[in-house]
RNA sequence: GUGGCUAUGGUGUAGCGGUUAGCACCAGAGUUUGUGGAACUCUUAGUUCGGGUUCGACUCCCGAUAGCCACCCCA
């Protein structure tokens, strides 16, 4: 025999054994029964995707360091998909002018990053995407707020577990362009340098922002920047905000949408003005769930709109807003909060047959297809072992009835289904 | 990409510079049992891989690989 092979997955991909993949058709229920309830319809594509789709947004840094890219044998760039918003925006822009708007989609796609695995990150998993195309109104973004709401409830989790975090892109440009007249570049790294902010030693951040802001001799654009970071909450943020704050469009929109909120019962929405989220294409509002649970610390769901993304692709504009959630923090959330179904009640099959010995196998096909006609799901043990043993290996496979057959149920025809876990049995004639 | 910790039968683990590498579960064989999630007996199977130090390495050192954690990044 020449060299073993390794029993093991590769790096930073998972095996579902069927334990496994019971709990992640549990997670992806959950967000189906959501999405549906909501009126979206589902859709996918390739993982493969021509490398310049990543390109154009993300950047050559990205796609190189942080994909799977390749070269096909026609000498094009091929890239396994990191993410789908770009995929969907390319589909939505290829049949934009036949398309009904509000245009409400979704998606579980699995997606790769070349990253390195830790907690929570890994190399292939599955997110819901959730889009609605076309809405101009906040409506959009109550709505997909409300449903990232919904499924996290579904996880498990009480209003008092988690938080939703809003902010705007409008308010945060606003502040870096507007008010302190920063450029494209140096507004980029601020807004990066905020979203850290709490990772981060006060007097580091306080020293890095100062280089940003370059105001070294007054030191007013660094106070003021300060004051507006540690606003306790959205009205004192407002405030520290002066002048112009009533007029503004992001406060005014980051407003309505807390307001729907509270007026849907979600309570547990709030200002977050160091929310700032790391792809560039936001346009509008981004919001945030996060868990507030010491052992996740982490973001379920992110997202907000995008309304330039599909400028990309030519033609008129299409307005979208857009959250993700993945699979891998919503099986910890199910396992933290306990929620996960054990596998015992998830049976493969509902009757067992169990056969004494060779003669009645025929009998015994009869039998179960007979009750498959019915609806039942049966498998045969085909063993011929001891009885025992037979019914051993019904519940080791989770299978809740057996019928065991022999000469005599042959000859007479009088079948048993026997429940193992209650002993009952009830009679059965083919 | 960088750093820290880890790696023992299929699984979970114990242990040691010289041991027949121990235990539990699982699996397999057999005995008993026509209805029981059974009992009893026996068996298989392991030091991740590659170097080095040493009379001798599962044990110490280096490298690779993988896992966990953190950084980076996070679309």
């Amino acid at each position: 025999m020449s060299k073993k092979l390794s029993t093991e997955a590769y790096k930073g991909v998972r095996d579902f054994y069927p334990e496994d993949m019971a709990v992640q058709n549990q997670i992806f229920t959950i967000w189906r029964n959501v999405a549906e309830k909501f009126g979206y319809q589902e859709y996918n594509a390739s993982v493969l995707e021509p490398a310049d789709l990543y390109r154009a947004k993300s950047g050559e840094e990205i796609v190189n360091d942080q994909t799977y890219t390749f070269t096909d044998r026609g000498e094009r760039e091929v890239t396994l998909r990191p993410e789908i918003t770009p995929t969907v925006a390319r589909m939505v822009a290829a049949r934009k002018r036949e398309l009904g708007y509000p245009l409400r989609w979704y998606s579980i796609p699995n997606l790769f990053r070349y990253e390195q695995p830790q907690r929570g990150r890994i190399r292939e998993f599955w997110q819901l995407n959730v889009d609605i195309f076309g809405v101009d109104s906040l409506q959009a973004e109550i709505e997909t707020i409300q449903m990232a709401y919904e499924i996290t409830k579904a996880y498990g989790l009480t209003d008092a577990d988690f938080e939703i975090r809003i902010s705007s892109r409008k308010i945060l440009n606003h502040i870096t362009q507007t008010l302190f007249g920063l450029d494209f570049e140096k507004s980029q790294k601020l807004l990066k340098l905020t979203d850290k902010k709490n990772k981060l030693p006060t007097d580091v951040f306080t020293a890095t922002a100062e280089g940003i802001l370059g105001d070294v001799p007054e030191g007013k654009k660094i106070k003021q920047f300060l004051t507006l970071l540690n606003s306790q909450n959205f009205e004192e943020f407002t405030q520290n905000l002066q002048q112009s704050a009533e007029e503004h469009e992001g406060i005014r929109e980051t407003r309505e949408v807390l307001q729907a909120l509270e007026k849907l019962g979600i309570t547990n929405a709030r200002f977050d003005q160091t929310l700032v989220r790391g792809s560039d294409y936001y346009t509008g509002i981004i919001f945030e769930v996060f868990d507030k649970n010491p052992l996740n610390r982490r973001s379920v769901f992110g997202g907000g709109r995008y309304d330039d993304l599909l400028d990309l692709f030519g033609g008129e504009k299409v307005p979208a807003v857009g959250f993700g959630a993945g699979d891998v923090i919503a099986r910890d959330l199910l396992e933290t909060y306990g929620k996960i179904v054990k596998p015992e009640s998830s049976f493969p099959a509902d009757i067992y047959i169990c056969l004494m010995n060779k003669e009645v196998a025929e009998y015994a096909q009869d039998v179960a297809q007979a009750l498959r006609g019915k609806g039942k799901r049966v498998a045969l043990d085909y063993s011929f072992r001891k009885i025992g043993d037979q019914i051993k290996n019904a519940n080791k496979i989770h299978i809740p009835n057996i019928i065991c057959i022999g000469e005599e149920e042959v000859k007479t025809g009088n079948l048993k289904i026997k429940n193992l876990a209650t002993g009952n049995e009830e009679s059965y004639k083919l």
